[in-house]
DNA sequence: CCTGTAATTCGTAATCATTACGATTACTTA
DNA sequence: TAAGTAATCGTAATGATTACGAATTACAGG
């Protein structure tokens, strides 16, 4: 997703344009990869030092509340990157060293043949983890 | 998992079999769905009024790491449940009201059709989550 | 361009789950 | 049953996240 497309889901629901959202938006749009909370605040501290947590924590919470942000957890880790363009439906990858992720096009829910009629699914997750070539070194 | 196969891998690695670690056993194995550490501590005070967060945490953390427990993330909490009978490789649906699962025997990494020739993979993660029948009503 | 107002942010404190610690108790083996 | 070690207890410490009142900022309407 571009910085544009997210400014425009967050002025729709009536978020205004601050300097930290821009701040935390362009870093996302940068890394592109899965990061920590602890992480992001290291890296936003640069453009605006003294950055406090609650500015942090709430927007994370409400960007991946929109659907802005993708969120994952890993080792007790919570994980934060940029949604994907919402063209296709797809799952991931994710190195479990540097957060980097390979995209995997197929999707499990279309091989699954258990009956689940009389469930009501929410949702799925599917995630491969592992070592990216460039930390496999 | 039955509780004497629980035990069997316990001893092996030289942990003691203790009164505490019974109740705890015990209650995993009544109970056969995802509960959070709160809940199990509240069902195994019963058993042992004034037992410690300690002992708690401590041994749902060996149990989880000698992969008698099963243990996953939702929403933010930690569940635990009791590790299925280790015959077959699956996957769960999971109820997001009552923890109660569902086996889904097919794994989607056969269906995986990306090269990750390159990539040291680690571990994966299908689940399906929505609410069960009974709790639909 | 001003002003009013409601959202946002700041700085810090509070909360919550989890982990750690020193003292005590219990298990196992001889 | 005694020694040696693991496990537990009770509580304190930790670390990540959330909450709060005061100050600041964005934005709409005049």
């Amino acid at each position: 997703m571009t910085m544009d497309e997210a400014w425009k889901i967050l002025l729709k629901h009536d978020y205004k344009r601050t300097k930290n959202r821009d701040i935390l938006l362009r870093f996302f749009d940068q890394v592109d990869r899965y990061v920590t909370a602890m992480e992001v605040r290291n890296a936003v501290e640069q453009d605006n030092p003294g950055i406090s947590f609650d500015t942090i924590y709430r927007n994370l919470a409400v960007f991946s509340r929109l659907g802005i942000l993708d969120e994952t957890e890993l080792n007790g880790e919570r994980l934060f990157r940029m949604q994907c363009a919402s063209d296709s439906h797809h799952h991931h990858f994710i190195c479990t060293t540097c957060g980097n992720t390979k995209s995997i096009p197929s999707c499990p829910m279309d091989q699954v043949t258990v009956n689940l009629s009389d469930y009501e699914i929410e949702g799925h997750k599917f995630e491969i983890y592992g070592r990216c070539p460039r930390c496999i070194e």
